[in-house]
DNA sequence: CTCCGGGATGACAACGTTGTCAAAGTAGCA
DNA sequence: TGCTACTTTGACAACGTTGTCATCCCGGAG
């Protein structure tokens, strides 16, 4: 910038003056320092500027995200892109793979970066330690999952709710033993679906069998090993909740392993791509991992725009998208 | 910094030392610095730092993507992110939708943000620009598509030949009239796409009939709609080769729209998740993302510790994986 | 006892930028 | 002409940090 300055004949303060746009610069003057700019491929120093500035704005947000390689993951963090570019403001990401110490790895490095708003997905049950990022101004949203011993904004999917519409929609289809593959329990979505599932299972008067239900399921092999057990047993569940869609991969694979994917109903809960074009085509409960991120985005430039109401809870509905998996009868 | 200076009671400078790690600091100073941090909730401020160290790294490194939310470029961005966070280095990602502008765009903001290096997967057909990032220190990589009039390191995908093998595969399978469905020729590697294919027709002795060939497609519907036409033709193709995952996905629609998916072959370029599911299975040439954001993120990364060797062009090959739709015989 | 070497500590400037305020210039008016 | 009001410009400090160098203290050698 000191270069620009001597080359255009005028003060560092002009300089920055042109930069910012700020009036009160004759168009004379303005010329020459941009034609100095120009030819000297000056670049402004963001972070220099947002040191010196009063409110240190970044234009930069963190995200935190499950694993930014998976479809959920990935549709989010675009959605939350599309929103951040129309203010200029840039996304640095970051996947934990469940493991609690990264995330708060991640927040320190995103703190020490200076970012202006937190977005998380988290994999850790206590959030306290986010206290001081709060105090220090930054407006932190949680998605998908929420936060544990903190008060903040959130975006989640109605995951017990959306998985009691997805039994009672087997229940409808005749089916008395409904199985259940799940995730992690630790994981608190994993462990709002299996609630949803056992609390649909009761008000249906049907029994809750311990022998349907198969629990922390890691990836989709797991869950064919897991479903080629299922249904081994006698008597063999009628239809399967598989309540992630890698588990339900895994289930649709076990049961055409079988021969069975015309026999035994599937609901997954997660859309995935390609599953219209299946035989049958698999039925799931679609969460909207877009919209998810619109509103977590929304949300969060909202409170940087001063929003300072209370904690907000957004619930994203669920939909059920009919395929032919699900509507096999009893 | 300060205030953790006066509650420990040492100067600034000694608290930088202890935050670096710097040697020769009393244990007994280092504590009690430590414990104000603790007590303040002291978070270094990385932009600040590296502002005033001489080399001035930010431990920032740009990703410019086609589309941060589809499945290739996420699977990418995961792998360069691995590499990444073993040296404590964190991604900020854009996605450019094919924009040329917005390609410039980002670019700047990255440059604003001092990055340490930046990977590109472009849009645009000329990257002089380029040229001042580079003096000014900055490496570049090029993924899946090559830079325009600049010499930079690169790694790709083998497209030419990858479609090549495959025209190859169907030719082996008895298909003499082999359809071709392209992405924009305006992208490179749908442009490289069907230079293979056009190259390996007519090594193979056959006609270039241009009534088999649809350029220029975009999406899942356009593909569906171009196949539905190919096949009312008569003669009509026996063998369809899609150029990108999307364009697979709208043949596959279409063949089954109309009950011709045991008859024609089809043979995508890009894999699929799911299309083992299929009957027939989707046989695919598989391009590996993963590798490609590792290799490219290694490459950066030996760039950044100051490798000033040539430029380098990584080949990453296709894989063919057989699933049944590409064996259906003429 | 003096002097020297070396380890621990701190004062100060500097990184690239902007907020604050003062100075200089210009126009309008009595 | 002299005064005010306003516009344009620049000098300087400050943002949070670290590199440089000076200072201080201690033990050991002469």
């Amino acid at each position: 910038m000191r270069e620009v300055a001597a080359l255009a004949g005028v003060s560092l303060k002009t300089v920055s003056r042109v930069i910012n746009a700020e009036p009160g610069v004759s168009p004379e003057l303005a010329a020459r320092v941009g034609a100095a700019i120009q030819r000297l491929d000056y670049r402004h120093n963001l972070w220099a500027s947002s040191l010196r500035r009063s409110n240190g704005k970044s234009a930069t947000i963190g995200l935190i995200l499950e694993d930014i390689g998976n479809p959920f993951s990935a549709t989010l963090h675009r959605a939350i892109e599309d929103v951040a570019v129309k203010r200029g403001v840039l996304v640095l990401a970051g996947s934990l793979e469940e493991d609690e110490t990264r995330e708060r790895e991640l927040v320190s490095a995103f703190a020490s970066r200076r970012v202006d708003g937190l977005v998380i997905m988290p994999a850790s049950h206590d959030h306290s330690y986010l206290l001081n990022e709060r105090k220090a101004g930054t407006p932190i949203v949680f998605v998908d999952r929420p936060p544990a011993f903190l008060d903040a904004d959130t975006v989640l999917t109605d995951n017990l709710g959306g998985a009691r519409m997805a039994i009672r929609h087997m229940v409808e289809h005749g089916h008395h033993r409904i199985a259940y593959l799940g995730d992690l329990q630790s994981i608190m979505t994993a462990e709002l679906r299996y609630q949803g599932y056992s609390e649909e299972i009761q008000a249906q008067n049907l029994a809750l069998d311990p022998d349907l239900v198969r629990l922390d399921l890691r990836g989709i092999e797991h869950a064919e090993a897991a479903v080629m057990e299922l249904l081994a047993q006698r008597p063999a569940p009628t239809a399967i909740f598989a309540a992630q869609n890698l588990l339900t991969i895994g289930a649709c694979r076990a049961l055409r392993r079988l021969g069975l994917h015309h026999q035994v109903a599937l609901v997954g809960f997660d859309d995935i791509l390609l599953a219209d074009l299946l035989d049958p085509g698999i039925t799931v409960m679609a969460q909207d991992p877009a919209a998810m991120g619109r509103t977590a985005a929304q949300l969060l430039f909202r409170r940087l725009d001063g929003d300072r109401t209370p904690t907000v809870h957004h619930v994203i509905p669920t939909r059920l998208i009919e395929r032919g998996s699900g509507e096999i009868r009893a």
